[in-house]
RNA sequence: GGGCGAUUAGCUCAGAGGUAGAGCACUACCUUGACACGGUAGGGGUCACUGGUUCAAUUCCAGUAUCGCCCA
């Protein structure tokens, strides 16, 4: 017995050090390295880089066992590829952990200052990029990690730079005073896309403003109001009414008297104002609502700004100077009621825009940005999705992809953050001025030096610059990530020139805006085609609820946890196991009690069935004899080897077309079929007996096929779970360690063996040994009791395929004897008393000399007869249909009369069996 | 308000114009020389509802209901 075989038989099956060991050899040998010079159509995938906010969720491993089965098989399929890994900064997210973490401490970060403070950030993004990377690592991910990316390396910030001068050339990067969404909680502007509206159960407040003649108050004339935030009164420069509306007409072009801060302000008219909601009166806040901001712009009216960045009010808000916006509200209501100004208060649902990051109410406030232009971007966007560039997989997908940008507004891509890409611009100053105003001009350079000198050359030498504080929103240098990974902007770089385009993305429905969209517009601007060609959306895990997973919700699944217990293997198979399609949500099953998860489990006990059945061929059969180098002999197969060879190649062939699809799920669906219930159950088990028999002339010619359809099963496992294929296939062939299953070719597909005949009569001969078996149940023959059995058929085709197989079928049944006869040579009478079943045109009889129970015998007959009787009926009904003779396909009518013919006959022979009963 | 998705076995989900499937759970039997993380057999479904197309609809189309998501 050789060394291989002892071991691994030896050894139970202990997922985490498979794993260990095959991710250390891969790490050694750098096994996923891509070289741009090697053979191969070059396939790439950037994949979507992690924040650096801790550690990975579900959500992560889902996306990596996707992308790296996807990878793998490309991999096999020997294309030339590369899988590049990395992580993102995540300005907003880090800096708020690291700010709380210093409040903690009880300090600041303007206390400690910008340096510092980025100092930290880059320690804490050492900490928490090795933690993601390791994770990554034990998920089996098969990356090249010498290309290892982070958003805020130098090459990739030297991609943001020259990204940014190139827009700024092109005049689609403006700066101006805009209302923007304010966080108060990170103190920073925030895009339209990370404000999550929320239905929130408020109050609508009703109110009188005073109406006012030449500067007195007309008494007992006042307009009412009804708001949803009361303390925005504070900054209103108007009241409007709908021109249309009778109630008002005369009021407007007068004035009214906003309480506490004494400020007259007109009443104007607008269409916009809706006639029927609240009172038809609305106040106009320019400085604080988006609607209000469009109004005051078509009335002239003053911009009132009375918020801090912190979310208290400022000095014009006059005696609520410094209190929270939430405090003020209260405090308002209060005061306007004391002043008999409160009219009414209602209750009233309505949404809110919240901070995505910050979980606090956005404020709408007025503020100098940076914006990027984008309806000329997205239009040309629009006009390649013509051409189906890029190609979204599942293809509904396109449509919340065209629809947004259709709908696209400017994008407001600074941060008043320090944690980031800081904006390549110099406000130029004279040498006396040190504030910065919305009109200073400014000079766009790659660095400080180059501002300076254009500076000096537009503006003189009596200047000093300084430069802009606020940093890039993180999805501008993640839209650049297809490419600035690649080396651009050096398009000249060997990996851009080899692997952009990319091939394909993968990702979640839930970034299509925030990533998606913002790549193929910024490929498009700066390479002018579209970054990839495929994309794949997938979608969310799910926990056992159905909930959507979240850190606030706390209710999320930690992947390691199952990783420890079942084995990332198991783990990448559950998840990919759970897809349909693509795109939906999947669900875990999850048992938080004892933190297992059944559906991974079953992907375990899947690996252990593998790793036994590769255990039972190392127990039969001697691997270092060289034999699984050997070719069998096609002239010298069994029945069953013809079957299994068929049966194999019917898979491989469905699986490539599978994988090609992007059809992961059902992939891993066919090949688990295939390797438990064609492979396991039944191959194996033909097997057995000529192994235990020398007599057996074509042993080697089993052992062979044995080997041969276990090593393609492996290898068609690998994307799935590639540690514990690697694992058997090297104890299988005897392989030494720098030799990869991994980077072995794909199987072919050898079509001479497809044969649906053998398996149509495989399949019928399954129905006979399931028949069998179960008719020595119900007799209450215990397992090692041995039977004969008789099959009897006017078919001579079928008796005599069967006698072929007798042997099998004494093995699979556990009877000593098996006579096949034909029908006109059986005496029916003598088995009366039989147990006896019926499969197609062959009856089975399993005499018993004392047969005890004849009710549960016939209750068994008359439980056949009423199916059949059933059937018959029913195919009665179709062939009595005209129509259905004439319009329905040949083929199916045949069927269907055959079906009946079968079934008419199975009546006839179980009613005889009753007579004689 | 607009759009998208879901509704199939107790649970989680596949599926396909022609007699309903898997995993888990359940029942019975079995420690057999690969595997109890296993084997064998079994029970369990008006495929949400209403119409339409069709010889044939659980499958295609339209509408309804319920649930979920996205956008405004």
């Amino acid at each position: 017995m050789s060394d291989s075989k002892k071991e691994l038989s030896l050894k139970n099956y202990l997922p985490l050090e498979v794993e260990n060991k095959w991710q250390t050899n891969w790490q050694l040998l750098n096994a996923f390295n891509a070289d741009s010079n090697k053979e191969g159509d070059p396939f790439c995938i950037v994949i979507p880089p992690p924040n650096v906010t801790g550690s990975l969720h579900m959500g992560h491993a889902f996306n990596t066992a996707l992308i790296d089965v996807i990878v793998r098989f490309n991999r096999l399929k020997g294309k030339n590829v590369l899988c590049l890994p990395g992580t993102d900064h995540a300005s907003i997210a880090v800096q708020t952990i690291l700010e709380r973490k210093l409040i903690k401490e009880g300090n600041s970060r303007e206390n400690i200052g910008r340096e510092d403070f980025l100092k930290r950030c880059w320690e804490w993004k050492k900490e928490s990029g090795g933690k993601i990377v390791s994770q990554l690592k034990s998920m089996g991910y098969s990356v090249d990690w010498e290309r290892e990316r982070f958003t805020l390396d130098d090459q990739l910030n030297k991609a943001v730079v020259e990204a940014f001068i190139l827009l700024h050339q092109q005049n689609l990067i403006y700066r101006g005073e805009y209302l923007v969404n304010w966080c108060p909680s990170s103190q920073s502007a925030v895009s339209d896309l990370e404000v999550e509206m929320q239905e929130v159960k408020g109050h609508l407040w009703h109110f009188k403003y005073p109406l006012i003649s030449q500067g007195n108050p007309l008494p007992e004339t006042y307009l009412e109001v009804a708001t949803t935030r009361p303390e925005t009164l504070l900054g209103d420069t108007a009241i409007a009414v709908n021109p249309d509306d009778a109630r008002y007409k005369e009021f407007i072009g007068k004035k009214v008297k906003v309480p506490f801060v004494d400020r007259e302000i007109p009443i104007v008219a607008d269409t916009h104002v809706d006639k029927n909601f609240g009172t038809g009166c609305v106040k106009v806040t320019p400085a604080h609502d988006p609607n209000d901001f469009e109004i005051g712009k078509r009335h002239n009216l003053d911009q009132i700004n009375i918020m801090n960045k912190d979310g208290t009010l400022n000095e014009n808000a006059g005696k609520f100077r410094n209190m929270d916006r939430f405090d003020a509200r209260k405090r308002i209501i209060q005061d306007l009621d004391d002043l008999g100004l409160l009219t009414k208060i209602e209750e009233y649902s309505h949404t809110v825009p919240f901070s995505d990051r910050g979980k606090v109410p956005i404020e709408p406030l007025l503020s100098t940005q940076w914006f990027l232009k984008m309806d000329g971007i997205a239009s040309s966007c629009l006009n390649k999705l013509d051409d189906n560039q890029p190609q979204f997989i599942p293809f509904r997908w396109e449509k919340v992809y065209k629809d947004w940008l259709i709908n696209i507004n400017d994008w407001c891509i600074s941060r008043q953050l320090w944690w980031g890409h800081q904006i390549p611009a110099w406000y130029v100053l004279n040498k006396n001025e040190t504030s910065i105003k919305q009109d200073t001009p400014y000079i766009v350079a790659h660095n400080e030096d180059e501002a300076r000198k254009l500076a000096y050359e537009k503006y003189g030498l009596d200047i000093n610059i300084v430069r802009d504080k606020d940093v890039l929103d993180t999805w501008f240098s993640s839209s650049l990530w297809p490419f600035s990974t690649l080396g651009w902007p050096n398009q000249l770089d060997q990996d851009f020139q080899k692997w952009y385009p990319n091939s394909l993305l993968v990702t979640g429905f839930d970034i299509i805006f925030f990533w998606v969209a913002r790549m193929t517009m910024m490929g498009n601007t700066f390479t002018n085609q579209m970054p990839f060609n495929d994309v794949y959306i997938h979608g969310l895990v799910r926990d056992e609820n159905n909930k959507k997973m979240s850190k606030s919700a706390g209710n999320g699944i930690d992947p390691l946890l199952l990783i420890d217990k079942y084995g990332s293997d198991a783990l990448r198979f559950a998840l990919i196991r759970e897809v349909a399609g693509a795109g939906q949500d999947i669900r875990l099953d999850f048992d938080r009690k004892n933190k297992t998860s059944s559906t991974v489990e079953a992907s375990r006990n899947f690996a252990n069935k593998l790793w036994n059945a590769t255990k039972f061929t190392l127990l039969n059969i001697d691997v270092q004899s060289g034999i699984s180098k050997k070719i069998f002999q096609n002239n010298n197969l069994d029945l069953s080897d013809r079957w299994i060879l068929s049966r194999l190649n019917q898979v491989k062939d469905s699986m490539t077309k599978l994988l090609d699809l992007y059809k992961l799920g059902e992939a891993a669906k066919l090949i688990y079929e295939f390797a438990w219930n064609d492979f396991c159950d039944w191959y194996v088990e033909f097997l057995k007996p000529r192994f235990n028999d020398s007599s057996v002339n074509n042993q080697e010619t089993s052992e062979i096929i044995l080997i041969h359809v276990l090593n393609e099963i492996l290898i068609m496992m690998n994307p799935f779970m590639p540690h514990i294929t690697e694992e058997l296939w090297h104890a299988l062939n005897n392989k030494p360690s720098n030799e990869l299953l991994s980077l072995e070719p794909w199987p072919e597909i050898q079509r001479q063996f497809l044969d649906i005949k053998i398996e149509k009569s495989f399949n019928k001969f399954f129905e006979i040994i399931r028949l069998i078996r179960n008719l020595r149940i119900e007799l209450g023959l215990k397992p090692s009791q041995k039977s004969s059995v008789y099959l009897v058929s006017s078919n001579e085709d079928t008796l005599n395929f069967l006698k072929l197989l007798i042997a099998d079928i004494k093995n699979l049944t556990k009877t000593y004897e098996v006579v096949i006869v034909l029908e006109n040579d059986f005496n029916k009478e003598r088995f009366s008393k039989s147990f006896s079943g019926i499969v197609g045109d062959l009856e089975v009889y399993l005499p018993f000399e004392d047969l005890i129970n004849i009710d549960s015998l016939r209750e068994r007959i008359n439980k056949d007869l009423e199916k059949v009787n059933i059937e018959i009926i029913n195919l009665n009904k179709r062939l009595a249909n005209k129509s259905f003779i004439e319009k329905a396909p040949k083929a199916v009518v045949e069927d269907c009369k055959n079906n009946l013919k079968e079934a008419k006959s199975k009546f006839s022979i179980i009613n005889k069996k009753l007579d004689m009963l």
